[in-house]
DNA sequence: GTCTATACGAAGATAGAC
DNA sequence: GTCTATCTTCGTATAGAC
């Protein structure tokens, strides 16, 4: 199965990203970590760099999401935040806060001659929102209010990510989720 | 005065920061965008690019700042949350969600061989968060509680001007915005 | 302070053989 | 699918003249 090398690629351009953000890593970089040939690099990825990108950052979103879809069937408001504040705890610690978010790192350099990768990006913090929100309605919260709560949770904890990295300290991540978890579960018992 | 080249290099710097972040900016970039002498960039910054970044975060740290201290002088609470969205309100508008944070920008890319740009990053982030809090507690937030809605709001913020930029559009930060709002006046009454 | 020249490596991308 | 070779542009950084 000759297509296994271009998954790796994918990945670990999700990973790199992370960590170097988009223009700071090259094909080298994805070829060292992937470990897959470099002859091969355009017979994948005719787009080149913006094709690779663009299913890195989806594929990081829908990873993501499954982990939230899993831990959202609860109905405790609150378990919906934490479903999606573990994964990034665990990014930051493991990688002693140098990764974070790969979504954010594409967004906040893409160019004008790469639309693909901001709407590849809006694509997956709307899909992240959405089920976020589900989760939030099935524990009580009132649909719109859901909607706006869900945006604000990923808003809030994708920033608290930056704040930990530039700190290197889980502690920004955890006040923020403090005060989430409380607004959450006035919100479902108002509801 | 020939150092006014050396402080155009700097607000340039942060200013290309925002759209293309820290490896997607060149010297190259920082020289066409001031109009800088290209001779003179190791003279002003021996510490190359690592020093120029770093000046152009606390640079960017400082400058909005000021404007944070100057709008929460008032006694609503809701003010000082104004005074922290209305900047980057403007720069996501009329850079047509192009340009986002530099500070966040140069986070996400911050290696290990550089450590002094995450700490510059960390300060600045603190000072926001201070300024904030003072402002939320001259609007009678009790001050532990102020401290983590300043954090929250910073982080909230942030997230949602990369939100933003993903969906060209400012609503995302209208929707946090709304949120903190009524959270903030909440803490307020209650202190 | 600013210049030119230059070093040297890496970037993304392409062509054509195998 | 993968290789090697190659193109061009760009990256940061340095040296030494002016």
């Amino acid at each position: 199965m000759g297509t296994d090398s271009r998954e790796r690629m994918v990945r670990s351009a999700a990973y790199l990203f992370r960590e170097r953000g988009y223009s700071g890593t090259g094909f080298r970089d994805v070829i060292a970590h992937s470990g897959a040939p470099r002859g091969s690099i355009y017979h994948h990825f005719p787009g080149g760099k913006v094709q690779l990108a663009e299913e890195a950052v989806r594929y990081a979103g829908e990873f993501l999401n499954m982990g939230i879809e899993a831990a959202t069937q609860g109905e405790d408001a609150a378990s919906a935040v934490d479903a999606f504040v573990g994964w990034w705890r665990q990014v930051l610690i493991r990688s002693e806060f140098r990764a974070g978010c790969p979504v954010v790192a594409v967004t906040v350099e893409s160019h004008d001659d790469a639309p693909q990768l901001s709407k590849a990006a809006a694509a997956v913090f709307d899909r992240w929102e959405d089920t976020l929100a589900t989760g939030l309605g099935n524990a009580g919260v009132p649909d719109e209010r859901a909607a706006r709560l869900a945006r604000l949770i990923v808003a809030a904890v994708e920033g608290a990510t930056v704040l930990c990295r530039a700190h290197r300290d889980v502690r920004p991540l955890d006040d923020v989720v403090a005060e989430l978890k409380e607004l959450t579960r006035a919100a479902a018992e108002s509801g």
